[in-house]
DNA sequence: CCGTTTCATGCAACCGATTGCCGCACCACT
DNA sequence: AGTGGTGCGGCAATCGGTTGCATGAAACGG
């Protein structure tokens, strides 16, 4: 606010403004402060203003593609916008607007594969929008401070990883105002969101029918945590069971990790009736395998062995692992575009996702004693 | 601004404060506006400053623990606070102190393990201090722009995860005064950040070492992507052969897919003199593993391999895959901390890593023929 | 040629914090 | 009792945008 700082360069723009301007004589701008050129600092939307000989609501519209502005005036101030390099201040947009224009993703993991590709799909479809993406993980302990953190509106639009119980209560939790769209199991719990889910309940009968086609009598079950619900992979694996009358034996529970899944294996291996195994992800089948392994089966030539997930480097495991390959990142990308047309009120996007596929590898085959 | 709701609660907590509220009669607070009420609206420092009698100005300093305020004074404020469920705004507080106190991590890739168990590591720090936390990928064609987006105030303080040259190359084109912190390799060129990485060299000497010991007259590499800088795992391995007097054979570089692995698998496996391999990381010796398997080559009887990072699961691998485990997670950590520092000031702290532990398993042996 | 509608754009208030400056009241000291 | 120092806390400006409202000019109809 020195005296010299306030020069006329604000002025010029109104008085002086010859034909070259295409802008009327009475334009004279007011509202513009000197503080245009505080060198160092980005440039603002008022400096962009100066320099366009507008006004820096009009810059603002702009900005915002609002159609009543004249577009002689829109591109002189997006030839001013180039000019001087300028990029919108994203905390002073939060700030006026209500609520950022941002998307955080809620999740109670960030490095099981089906977590992390999800997460992957949000962040490339954000990136290629040019909009901004946060992370906040929850643990059973925090589901209110979690709340509590997502519902500052710098957050964003949300985005709710719900593939598990954590998941769906800080949905439960979360404020009815709160912008937010639900990544899901398929049959869990309307809560008034939009959710989008794969067909992982199809994936799982797909997978288990392929077993029983090979001419396994029944097809076991070894279920990540939290599974059970109406929609999952156990409802498929059920379902394909029932519809081929075979028994369906008891679920085996597991932890997220292959140590538990090893824990599994080995009392499954200890059962001669046991041919064939629904694994509930990759890493499952791997604990499963191994456990085969250790207590001399054969895979696939004593037991089949079924995965889920596709994870990478399946391919190439001894042998070769059968799974279904699932499309986390495109269920990712469809709940971001959901996200922001929740945020900003447009109406919802058609969304097609690639549907779950078996890829048969060397895992399974025929029962040796038919 | 409707009449009616510009009450008298303001000027009461002024003008009719009692020996109750231990404020003294002077107090005719002027610059609250009568917007407190706003119901619906989260409350903001004002609707705390007239429920504590007092300043807005006093409640921030309150919030940022300014010296200058009574004890008193800041026991009403803290409980006001309480009462209100007042969360100050994170946008606000970024508009007004210039910069979002959050921390944004850029990373070239979020799901490859190293990048990702950085990336927990950074969340869980963040989490633990109720900081806001941001992701950005930076694709090789996209430098400027990710430069772009994360000099916006509201990024926060940024970790930049420089494992690879696009990592770098944002840390190159990063205006000096954004505060930023690195995650390296050791050896990477100084460009005046605080840079913290683990000592992958060593541990890469370590396994090295660990096959020469078991007899093997050389040992062979497939490199991950991007290595040869003279502090990373290739270094390492060189180290280990130099000091052994060891022949150093050419190395095999592939991406960071396995399937590249195998190929490289397969040349090393077409070689007899190949008898023990440093794999990059953990998912190029799974294809390597497998292109030995498909060679007729049992590992380790005839191969021996060792991985890098310790993925889960590879305990349990067939054979179980000796490897080197990676403090991922606390470079995270560690990194986070240090970008808290720098974002505020302060100064950096200590740092403490755990050091890399080779862990041997069932993949390696003494060369058959010896 | 005048009145009315429409359009573009400026005005001012507002979003919710931070921060430098200033003033008042109290205490201590002479 | 007068005076000076100190510390608490209010004042006002500021950060960089958004938005409801007012206004002037152009367009249009009779």
């Amino acid at each position: 606010m020195t005296p010299e700082a306030s020069d006329d360069r604000w002025f010029r723009a109104g008085w002086r403004s010859g034909p070259e301007l295409s802008l009327p004589d009475y334009h004279v701008i007011v509202n513009a402060s000197p503080r245009h050129a505080r060198k160092g600092a980005a440039p603002s939307i008022r400096d962009v203003a100066a320099e366009a000989g507008v006004s820096h609501q009009t810059v603002s519209r702009v900005l915002n593609e609002s159609p009543r502005v004249r577009p002689a005036t829109r591109a002189a101030v997006l030839a001013a916008i180039d000019r001087l390099g300028f990029r919108p201040n994203r905390a002073a947009r939060t700030l006026g607007f209500g609520r950022a224009s941002g998307v955080t993703v809620v999740t109670s993991n960030t490095t099981l594969y089906g977590y992390a590709c999800t997460l992957q799909g949000i962040e490339e479809a954000a990136r290629t929008d040019g909009v901004a993406l946060g992370i906040r993980v929850v643990e059973s302990a925090e589901v209110r401070q979690t709340v509590d953190y997502v519902s500052d509106p710098s957050a964003g639009g949300l985005i709710v990883i719900a593939f598990d119980p954590l998941g769906t209560a800080v949905l439960e939790a979360l404020p009815g105002h709160i912008p937010a769209i639900v990544a899901a199991e398929p049959g869990a719990p309307d809560l008034g969101r939009v959710a989008i889910a794969l067909d992982e309940r199809r994936a799982a009968a797909d997978a288990t029918r392929h077993l029983l086609e090979l001419g396994h009598r029944t097809v076991h079950h070894v279920a990540i945590p939290s599974e059970g619900r109406s929609g999952g992979r156990q409802a498929g694996w059920r379902d394909a069971l029932t519809e081929a009358r075979a028994e369906i034996p008891e679920v085996l529970g597991c932890g997220w990790d292959v140590a538990s899944a090893y824990v599994a294996g080995r009392q499954l291996a200890a059962r001669p009736d046991v041919t064939a195994i629904l694994c509930g992800n990759d890493d499952i089948a791997q604990g499963v395998r191994r456990a085969l392994y250790d207590a001399g089966k054969d895979v696939p030539g004593d037991v089949s062995i079924v995965g889920f997930d596709d994870i990478p480097g399946s391919a190439f495991w001894t042998p070769a692992l059968t799974t279904v390959r699932m499309d986390f990142a495109g269920l990712g990308r469809a709940c971001f575009h959901a996200a922001v047309a929740e945020l900003t009120g447009r109406p919802q996007p058609e969304i097609s996702l690639v549907p779950p596929r078996l890829i048969v590898r060397e895992s399974t085959a025929p029962p040796r004693h038919r």
